[in-house]
DNA sequence: GTCTATAATTTGATAGAC
DNA sequence: GTCTATCAAATTATAGAC
């Protein structure tokens, strides 16, 4: 988030941080407006209601996300594991969640808006993961490694300690 | 759950399904006292606060899922991973989240309390997972089995479909 | 043990001034 | 676009009657 960020993007990031870390229901539109040094008031203006604020930053978080994997028809399938692999532990490093896993395991008592948008989520990250897939054989089913990764970061935050990630994340290597 | 329960076990009965739905902040004392027939002034009595009530959730959670696993000493590696995996699959037939996913993804925002009680879950299921691996031979990763299965069941609820679950869980046999 | 009543605070959301 | 002010409801928790 560059300095001269608008206000819609410096509420994303402060509901992003939020969200990631206490789930759906674990934090407040006072709490963004303290993080963004506004009035609650003045959240509302941008995003209406708490359901329209969350499911943009799940589809912000889904955006920014693939935009980091980059193109992935240029990968082999190795490849393409290991870059959503160093995704997931520079999280874990910084005992962050994953987004789609914090809003994911309370599916059934979030807005259907952000249901949607968790799931669309977990949706592109595997076509994503299919793309580079294709190119040298089915060499690993997508869904196997996202839950892997969801799996391991959770375990790893819940732990406190990265080393578990690396762990688990191992396993990718030989499969 | 027996038909003459305590209050305390119906307490805790209705405190779970709330807690894997909805996460540590997603229900009330008032939405439990309504399950359960009476006031909240009641559940505050059988439990003082919400982190002593979770705690008692999870640790009774626990000790249900591993009576439901029994004797790991007694089962094969292959065994082992297939029974746990069957527990898992059953909540993910009910689409209801393990209440280990559902407030560790939180794990930062919770009363340590709680987050220990938690971790404890994780920590005795690689226990037991283990101790079924002595018998022959390192086969599997216990962190990994359980990474797996907690990923697979998220993906699987987000997605409200169970066939996720056993795509992803098929994955296990093959190892 | 359960209740009524209530305290003290927080919640999502809105009206209207500037 | 941001603010003050406010609403109606919900929150955790406690005091005290029964």
């Amino acid at each position: 988030m560059s300095a001269d960020a608008t206000i819609g993007d410096r509420i994303l990031a402060a509901a992003l941080a939020r969200a990631r870390a206490s789930g759906y229901d674990g934090f407040s539109f006072r709490d963004i407006a303290a993080d963004v040094g506004i009035k609650s008031a003045s959240v509302h203006y941008h995003f209406p209601t708490k359901a329209d604020l969350v499911a943009a930053v799940m589809d912000r978080y889904r955006t920014d996300f693939l935009a980091a994997l980059g193109d992935a028809s240029r990968l082999t399938s190795a490849e393409a594991v290991e870059r959503l692999a160093g995704l997931f532990r520079a999280a874990a490093a910084h005992e962050q969640a994953c987004l789609c896993a914090a809003l994911g395991v309370t599916a059934s008592a979030v807005p259907d808006q952000v249901r949607r948008s968790v799931a669309a989520f977990a949706e592109h990250l595997m076509i994503w993961l299919d793309a580079a897939n294709k190119e040298d054989g089915a060499k690993f089913n997508s869904s196997v490694v996202l839950a892997l990764l969801e799996g391991a970061l959770m375990l790893s935050n819940l732990k406190g300690d990265v080393g578990i990630f690396d762990e688990i994340a191992s396993s990718l290597h030989t499969k």
